[in-house]
RNA sequence: GGAUGGAUUCCCGAGUGGCCAAAGGGGGCAGACUGUAAAUCUGUUGGCACCGCCUUCGAAGGUUCGAAUCCUUCUCCAUCCA
């Protein structure tokens, strides 16, 4: 199976611009295609993984992927499905952050001998002229054209900054910028970008008279119609410092079952013969696809040691047993008063809980469990002596465990 | 620059002098049921020393015994006119 079928089978591939032409193009590992990334944050998360994936999908074919980090498009902000602008960030942040996206994607995707490029589009965005731009690219849009893209339509209607107006042509000039510098002939990117990715095919056409293409990925969404990736508490790090291997294996443990097939599919690199045989799994023979899935992808982001870390660990802790990787929360002497600690400051200290309110509706509504004993007294005091060694062993609810240890 | 409307807790959205830590919904959390799923039902959802006290209704002042609510100034947003 060529590289485009199996892109194509995985249900990854959303619109096109010409599907005969990018079949072709990338099944004979001739094209040269970048995607871009927005250095909002100083991790890649879940959202940017799947673009990762398809670099390198791509990449084993034979193309040649350029990474972009919008080092000067994230001076702007994408307008693109969002409800109010982002924060402006300084210079410096986003140079941070850049670093950060380069030392992270290096794991997944191959630089070495002009394999893979990476390249920051602050680097000819930042020094353009105004009156220049405006004379070479701006009499190539129209605002009426422009306006009437489904992403701004949305925006009409809250309010759109011409900063965040510009955003598309920034974009589009991006890719000018890369094919007449890198050749580079093609463009991916989420299905929320398609009219900016447009933009950049027509601002070559227009311009150079030449063909580029376009493709954007499927969004990965849950059964819900929501973005996959996030949390109550944000986004799915790929840094382990900012999402653990242990959380971010429970993330996708935890999936709907609506979503699993879909997410082996598109995220793992399993064959697809395997995943056919899966299926038509169901009941708790789906439980195990999830299982697969979690471990899969954590092998993926943090290699294969970790992944089995995190699995041992969850299959002892739902067990009901102990484990040996979990997260773990150190006390010192001063949290304890007269050598004693009661449940809801233990359960604060743990991290378990934000707050002495939260703690106490935790235990008063029967979901603190110490030891493997539920507690219902939240004036439950533990001694010194019953941390030191192993610690004790909290949970709060059926999914959260956390070891507290006495340094 | 002018006119008008608006800013309420995680989100949407009621509340127009005391009965307001603030209706209702969504979301979250916990319990029951389960497969670490979904659906459903129940409880809960600012903080703390939890009968009580403290902080919160865009910001700062003021009126009042008492302000989310009234007045003044400011900031931001939307719509219309330029």
């Amino acid at each position: 199976m060529k590289i485009f079928e199996e892109l194509k089978a995985r249900g990854l591939l959303a619109q096109l611009t010409d599907e005969e032409e990018i079949r072709e193009l990338i099944n004979a590992g001739k094209a040269t295609f970048y995607i871009g990334f927005d250095p909002t944050a100083d991790s890649l998360h879940v959202g940017h993984f799947m673009a990762l994936c398809l670099m390198k999908r791509l990449q084993d074919a034979g193309n040649k992927p350029i990474a972009l980090i919008g080092g000067g498009t994230g001076m702007i902000g994408d307008p693109s499905g969002r409800s109010d602008m982002r924060n402006m960030m300084t210079k410096e942040t986003i140079e941070h952050n850049c670093e950060c996206f380069k030392k992270q994607m290096s794991r997944f995707i191959d630089f070495s001998e002009g394999k893979a490029l990476l390249v920051n589009n602050a680097d000819w965005l930042l020094d353009l002229n105004y009156v220049e731009l405006l004379r070479e690219v701006g009499v190539h849009f129209s605002v009426n054209r422009m306006l009437a893209a489904e992403c701004y339509k949305q925006r009409m209607e809250k309010g759109l900054s011409f900063l965040e107006f510009n955003y598309m042509i920034m974009q589009s000039y991006d890719f000018l910028a890369l094919y007449e510098k890198y050749g580079c002939n093609m463009q991916f990117g989420g299905d929320d970008q398609w009219s900016n990715m447009l933009g950049g095919t027509e601002l070559i056409r227009r311009k150079l008279g030449k063909d580029a293409y376009a493709m954007t990925i499927t969004l990965l969404l849950n059964s819900e119609g929501k973005k996959m990736g996030k949390t109550q508490k944000g986004a799915v790090w790929l840094d382990p410092n900012k999402t653990s291997p242990f959380e971010f294996y429970q993330y996708w443990r935890n999936v709907a079952d609506d979503d699993v097939l879909k997410c082996i599919r598109m995220l793992t690199f399993l064959p697809l013969e395997e995943i056919e045989k899966m299926d038509g799994w169901e009941g708790s023979q789906l439980n195990e696809a999830k299982e697969i899935l979690a471990y899969e992808l954590t092998k993926l982001v943090h290699g294969e040691e970790e992944a089995s870390r995190a699995k041992e660990s969850a299959r002892a802790l739902f067990a009901g047993g102990a484990a040996e990787n979990m997260p773990m929360t150190e006390l010192a002497s001063e949290d304890l008063t007269e050598n004693a600690i009661d449940i809801l400051t233990l359960l604060t200290k743990s991290g378990l809980v934000p707050s002495k309110s939260e703690a106490r509706r935790a235990v008063e509504q029967g979901g603190v469990t110490v030891e493997g004993e539920k507690v219902n007294d939240i004036k439950t005091v533990y001694e010194k002596e019953a941390l030191t060694g192993e610690g004790l062993i909290l949970r709060r609810g059926k999914k959260n465990f956390r070891r507290v240890i006495l340094k």
